[in-house]
DNA sequence: AGCACGCCGACT
DNA sequence: GTCGGCGTGCTC
């Protein structure tokens, strides 16, 4: 008699037994199968892990297994391997790893609807832009992988070919009969660059893979790469879990992006796991970026370092890199937080009918309601943080929870009438411009102005078609969308992140600074870049007028080495949360005291703090940082101490989890 | 996570 | 007298 080990989507950190008899039969082919289970008293699918012949479980306890879904070909031995390292890595239970890398449908052992594929088109072989000498060198050096593990950084500045670089390879790898996977940031880019892919390559069997995807789709795209019928498979970070036969190569496309850090639930690094899935299957993964993580690129320069570093420095396209400036605003008396010489720079592209962005950097920027006669702020009462004015349908909202409440009419605490809102929000700006620039038509882009993918596209075509004069807007105008008639962008509120409490606040400011300039400018009109800033001679700063990433990066990386941060260190944080900040904090000191207790050399513990958010939805949040400079020394340390955790009895609200390499703090 | 069992308060 | 609070324990 044979027994099936099951995965099941339970917050256990074990498999399940069943016994294998009557009718039914097990193989050892039947391992990576879906298999129907009792489970308590109602029934589970879970995923067969292995087939054995006894079980550390007393023969009484073991129920008998159910349906095994033999219609599709079992998860291949690789992904099952990709799982369990993610488990393991990730301190999750495996059940719910696969679970998460599973589409919905098949998790609960139901198949989507076929649906015929659309033949492939008769469409002409394109024509190939010609590459740069340097294209063409980096194509050749990541090619002469192709059958083995190198990881390569591609640090290329916008406009250099990237994308053409991947496509060359995917051509080759498709050419050799294999299959690509190419990983982006945003479901929002996916579109415009699937059409590129599938106007390069219209014989090829596309796929994209996104969690904004209808899930009849979404199985059927998993089902057709498990099927080896996907030549390349195009996503976001979920879908460097699709098991693809004939992998041939990886390409992670924007690899600095935080969105490749999935924040809740199993917390991966789609980059990392993708860097590990390579490595596992002997292939090429090209991680590209025009400011590359901090992390890659130490990898990168590191001598005998872990990737292999390739440059594109020229532009492809014929184009001047914008002219970055800084605006002193140490002396100068700000208009609603604009500089007289921005504001001018801004009346110039009006009359020569271009357009203008006014980049806000961060979203403290939003105005709060507040009572000079009192000093009453308008606080969310289950966050720790403030109410935002939303002048629109002036209601005031939490960012972090979305308690919404209107706007009072006078002070709630001491009755003043004359409260007003503070701070120079997008709003604040946007009503000074349209005084200042009565003729010029403004467009907002923010969380609320295109908070749906439609809205979100009438935006981008009122942008492309020339349509808005002034635009104003926050990391979303950052991400890759072609402006053509935009030659000047403004930054305003930069230095915030100069000396904010999160350590990596300056790569992503230098990241976000570089991309959004890199909107600006055209081959006929060159872009302008102003920052308006209090610290003109900061570094980062002096590395973007100059257009020295590496310069910025090397400072950067020193500042890290000394303080102690990643890359040279690598971390684990403890999160927990409860009603009651002393019993989210209590829990943490009992963690911190087992921690101690069994502490290997080089791995070093901080104290419990209540988080910088440390509150969100009524919940008291604090962290407990695990550090070592050492990934096995920290990797070997946390699974014991995450099973005592497990073992110990805490207060039935309190909600805790681990982040591996986390990203925010 | 679900879902049982299990022992103490205010209510049709 | 019961309905129900969530504390505790288990799931192959």
């Amino acid at each position: 008699m044979s027994i099936l080990r099951v995965a099941l989507d339970i917050p256990l950190p074990r498999l399940f037994d069943y016994r294998v008899e009557g009718d039914v039969t097990a193989t050892a082919d039947d391992i990576g199968r879906c298999v129907r289970v009792p489970f308590g008293r109602g029934e589970k699918t879970g995923i067969i892990v292995d087939v054995v012949a006894h079980s550390d479980q007393p023969a009484e306890k073991l129920k008998p297994a159910g349906e095994i879904f033999r219609q599709l070909p079992p998860l291949p031995p690789d992904w099952l391997a990709l799982s369990e390292f993610c488990s393991r890595y990730y301190q999750h239970p495996l059940g719910e790893v696969m679970a998460l890398a599973l589409p919905p449908y098949l998790r609960r052992g139901k198949l989507p609807a076929p649906r015929k594929e659309k033949p492939p088109a008769e469409i002409p072989a394109p024509v190939l832009p010609e590459l740069l000498a340097e294209q063409a060198q980096a194509v050749a050096a990541i090619a002469a992988s192709f059958g083995r593990y190198g990881a390569f950084l591609l640090h290329g500045i916008t406009g250099s070919g990237k994308t053409e670089v991947y496509l060359r390879l995917i051509a080759e790898t498709l050419a050799q009969g294999k299959q690509a996977l190419m990983l982006v940031p945003e479901i929002a880019l996916t579109p415009q660059l699937e059409g590129r892919v599938a106007a390069r390559f219209p014989h090829a069997r596309i796929v994209s893979a996104h969690s904004g995807l209808a899930e009849a789709a979404r199985a059927r795209g998993f089902i057709a790469a498990l099927e080896g019928r996907v030549d390349i498979l195009l996503g976001t970070r979920l879908a460097v879990f699709a098991p693809l036969p004939r992998l041939g190569l990886i390409v992670v496309d924007e690899e600095h992006d935080a969105s490749f850090k999935q924040q809740e639930g199993l917390r991966y690094s789609a980059r990392d796991v993708a860097v590990w899935r390579a490595h596992q299957r002997q292939l090429p993964i090209v991680l590209g970026s025009a400011t590359p993580s901090l992390e890659s690129f130490h990898h990168a320069r590191a001598d005998g370092g872990r990737y292999r570093y390739i440059e594109l420095t020229r532009r492809a396209v014929a184009e001047a890199p914008p002219d970055v400036r800084c605006i002193d605003t140490r002396r100068e008396k700000l208009q609603d937080g604009m500089s007289a010489a921005l504001l001018a720079a801004i009346a110039e592209r009006l009359e020569r009918g271009e357009q203008s962005l006014v980049f806000l950097n961060r979203r403290g920027y939003a105005p709060v309601l507040a009572c000079p006669a009192c000093g009453w702020v308008s606080r969310c009462r289950r966050c720790a943080a403030n109410l935002v004015v939303h002048l629109a349908d002036k209601r005031l909202r939490c960012h972090h929870c979305g308690l919404e409440t209107t706007i009072p009419r006078n002070c709630p605490t001491c009755g003043n009438l004359d409260i007003h809102a503070f701070g120079r929000g997008t709003q604040r700006l946007e009503e000074h411009l349209a005084t200042r620039f009565s003729a010029a038509r403004i467009l907002r882009v923010d969380r609320d102005s295109a908070n749906t993918p439609a809205k979100w596209r009438s935006v981008l075509e009122t942008i492309h078609d020339g349509r808005a004069d002034i635009l104003i807007g926050t990391q979303m105008l950052a991400k890759g969308h072609d402006f053509p008639r935009l030659t000047l962008v403004g930054a305003v509120g930069a230095d915030a992140a100069l000396f904010a409490a999160d350590f990596r606040a300056p790569e992503r400011l230098f990241s976000q600074l570089m991309q959004v300039g890199g909107r600006s400018g055209r081959a006929s009109l060159p872009g302008e870049v102003l920052i308006q800033t209090e610290y003109p001679q900061h570094p980062l700063y002096q590395a973007l007028v100059a257009h020295d990433y590496a310069s910025f990066a090397h400072g950067q990386l020193e500042e890290r080495r000394q303080a102690g941060f990643p890359p040279f260190t690598f971390q684990a944080m403890l999160r927990a949360e409860a009603h009651r900040l002393d019993d989210a904090l209590g829990f943490l000191k009992e963690a911190a005291s087992l921690a101690n207790a069994q502490l290997p050399g080089g791995v070093s513990l901080y104290d419990p703090v209540p988080m910088r958010m440390y509150r969100v939805m009524a919940l008291e949040r604090a962290q407990l940082l695990v550090e070592s400079a050492s990934r096995p020394a920290l990797q070997a340390f946390l699974p014991n101490w995450i099973a005592q955790l497990q073992a110990l009895k805490t207060p039935r609200q309190l909600r805790w989890h681990l982040d591996v390499d986390p990203l925010e703090f």
